[in-house]
DNA sequence: ACCTGAACACCGTTCAAGT
DNA sequence: ACCTGAACACCGTTCAAGT
C-alpha cells in the first residue's frame, strides 16, 4: 500500500512507483535535497512526468512517510494503554525521530509540513499526529509533561533537532536534552 | 568597527560597507536567503564585486554578527562572576538567540557555522564561543548543567530552533523547552 | 489520459575586459 | 588593485506536441 488507490492507467501507476523508488535511492545517496531533475532520470522519465506525480517535493516526502506514518499510528494507539505512563512519549518520539531521518534532510521538512495544515505532509500524517496528541494529553493529564506544548510544537522540535553530518541521523544529546526538556520536574 | 581593518583601496573599503548595509536591508525584507543579486543590485555594484567581498554567503553572516558577537562576548565574561549561578546560562542563552535571529533564517546558519572551524562565521565568534564556553564550564562545575552537552551543541541547538513565520524569531516555548532540558534536576 | 523533452526562468559563480 | 557585466552552469517549472 505504498501509492495512492485512485484510479489511473496501468503507466501512470507504474511511473508513480518507479519514480518513488528513483527518489528513495536518490534520497538515500544524495540527501533529500537532492536535484529531482536526476530523480527523473534514475526513474528513466521525462521532467514533466516527476511533477504530475509529485508538484512538489513535499509531495514525494508524503509519500515517503506513508509506510513509517502508518505504523507510527499504530504504535501510539498501543502505546496509550501501555504500563509506564513515564516512558510512552520518550518510546514514541523516538521511533519518530528514526522515521523522520530516514533520508538526510527530511526530517525538518516533515516537521515543517506537519505544522503547515494545507501541506501533503499533514494531510499524509492526519492519523498519526491526531494519535501522538492523545497520547500528549495523557501524558499531560497524568503530569508527566509541561502543559504548555502541543503536539505540533513537540514533532516540529524534534525534527529541527541538528543532525550527525556522516548520518543524517539526529546527532547526540539533542533528543535527550528535549525530553528532558519535556518532562515535568518540579 | 563593523569591517575588517585591512589595508585597502577607499573605493574597495567603501563598496565592503555598501554591500553589508545592503545586505542587511535585503535580508531584514526578504530573509538571509535572498539572492545575493539583489544584494548587489542594492548596493549598486556588480555581482563580481560583492563576490571579491563576500566569496560566501556565509561571509556575510559572519560580518553582520560581528558587532553582537562582541557584544555578546563581553557579556559572558561579565556573567562568569555574576552572583546567581542558575540564572547566567539562560540570560545569557536569551541575548544570542535574539542576536542570531535578528534577521529571518540567520540563526539555523549561524550555529550551524559555529560548528564547523572552517567557517567564517566560526572566525569571527570565535572569541564570543570561548567566552560562553567558560561560562558554560562553571555552570557545569557548579552543578546546574547537564555534564554531556558541549558549548558548540548548545549554540548549534539554540540555532536550530523552529522559528515564527510570522517574525523569523525563535517560536515559543522551544527555548523554554531546551532550557529546562539543559538543568539539572536531580 | 498521460508522457516527453524542449524552453524558459532564476540565480550562483566565474572571468575577460576595462579603469 | 579593483570593478563591471556578460557568460556559463544548474535546476525548478511549464507547456506544446506527441502517443
Amino acid at each position: 500500500m505504498t501509492s495512492p488507490a485512485k484510479r489511473q492507467r496501468a503507466d501512470a501507476r507504474r511511473n508513480y512507483d518507479v519514480l518513488l523508488e528513483a527518489a528513495k535511492d536518490v534520497f538515500a545517496r544524495l540527501g533529500t535535497d537532492a536535484p529531482l531533475e536526476i530523480v527523473a532520470q534514475e526513474a528513466g522519465v521525462g521532467r514533466g512526468t516527476l511533477y504530475r506525480h509529485f508538484p512538489s517535493r513535499e509531495h514525494v516526502f508524503a509519500a515517503i512517510m506513508r509506510d513509517s506514518a502508518e505504523l507510527l499510528d499504530a504504535r501510539a494507539r498501543e502505546l496509550l494503554d501501555a504500563p509506564d505512563g513515564a516512558t510512552r512519549l520518550p518510546e514514541w518520539l523516538r521511533l519518530y525521530d528514526r522515521a523522520a531521518t530516514e533520508y538526510p534532510g527530511m526530517s525538518g521538512h516533515v516537521g515543517d509540513g506537519l505544522a503547515d495544515d494545507g501541506s501533503p505532509v499533514a494531510a499524509t500524517c492526519a492519523p498519526m499526529k491526531a494519535s501522538f496528541a492523545a497520547l500528549l494529553d495523557r501524558a499531560r493529564a497524568e503530569g508527566h509533561v509541561r502543559p504548555d506544548v502541543t503536539a505540533t510544537q513537540v514533532l516540529t522540535l524534534v525534527g529541527a533537532l541538528p543532525k550527525d553530518p556522516a548520518t543524517g541521523r539526529t546527532a547526540e544529546p539533542y533528543l535527550d536534552v528535549v525530553l528532558a526538556g519535556l518532562r515535568i520536574t518540579t
